[in-house]
DNA sequence: GTTAAAGTACGAAAATATTCGTATTTATTT
DNA sequence: AAATAAATACGAATATTTTCGTACTTTAAC
């Protein structure tokens, strides 16, 4: 299953692929419960929705029962990872340093969190570099 | 002008703040050739485009001579901090820092950057810490 | 002053994404 | 077993975004 042939998720299908992602494979009735504690979404749109997610490779479904069950095809760091080089390239003209120096700034960062990253920056400056 | 009420450019939209934030004031044939040293894009496309977002507020434009000048009337900051907002929102499911390690992951890093990186976060940690 | 070139205006087609109604099937209840 | 409930299938309506053709206007060239 090559992640570069499965087109990128839209919108709404990325909101269905954090359901699947959070809670794991189910039917369409959760997934539109769950959307429905944000906005109201009609049953049949996710169900279409989830349809052509199916036909697209962005989730596999099991067919065995009545209620069928999704789960999602593309994991959840690769398909971010996908999305943030489009939009460091689009929103910050692929300087992602940039985009990272506006986050960290713009953005509520406990203790624990900015030593993680100062970690991290350590680990890549004593040159642990293998990116991808 | 109160940004808030101004909508988001779309993805093509935003190609074009691009090259009105990078180049300052211009006319519809300079933005149509920069488009188009990346993708094909047919002048008068470009030209309906520049008239809505002109219609929404997103640039201004200067109609004193024939060939009118149009600006960028949202800054590319704010404009990149509202975008990012919404990206952590979708993709990042409201994790900045989730966001944030990974770019700092997938990216080339020069040394350089990663100081800078460091500074704000010493300077976040020692209370500097006005968000907004 | 007529022709050509370079603009703008704008409706509408095309492409993409989202929403939903209705038909049909399968399971559950009485 | 008939009626009700809960699914799926799928065409088609809407909405949004992108693209472009055509008409018209203004300037420049001849």
């Amino acid at each position: 299953m090559d992640q570069r042939l499965i087109p990128k998720p839209t919108e709404s299908e990325l909101e269905i692929l954090q359901v699947l992602w959070q809670h794991g494979p189910s039917p369409v009735r959760f997934v539109n419960d769950k959307l429905n504690e944000e906005r109201e979404v009609g049953y049949t749109t996710t169900l279409k929705l989830m349809q052509i997610m199916a036909e697209k490779g962005l989730v596999w479904r099991n067919t065995d029962s009545r209620t069928h069950i999704y789960q999602a095809a593309v994991s959840e760091a690769d398909t971010q990872k996908r999305l943030l080089q489009k939009f460091v390239d689009t929103t910050f003209r692929g300087s992602a340093m940039k985009l990272v120096m506006q986050a960290l700034g713009n953005h509520q960062a406990s203790p624990e969190e900015l030593d993680e990253i100062k970690a991290l920056i350590e680990k890549m400056e004593s040159g642990g570099d293998e990116p991808d």
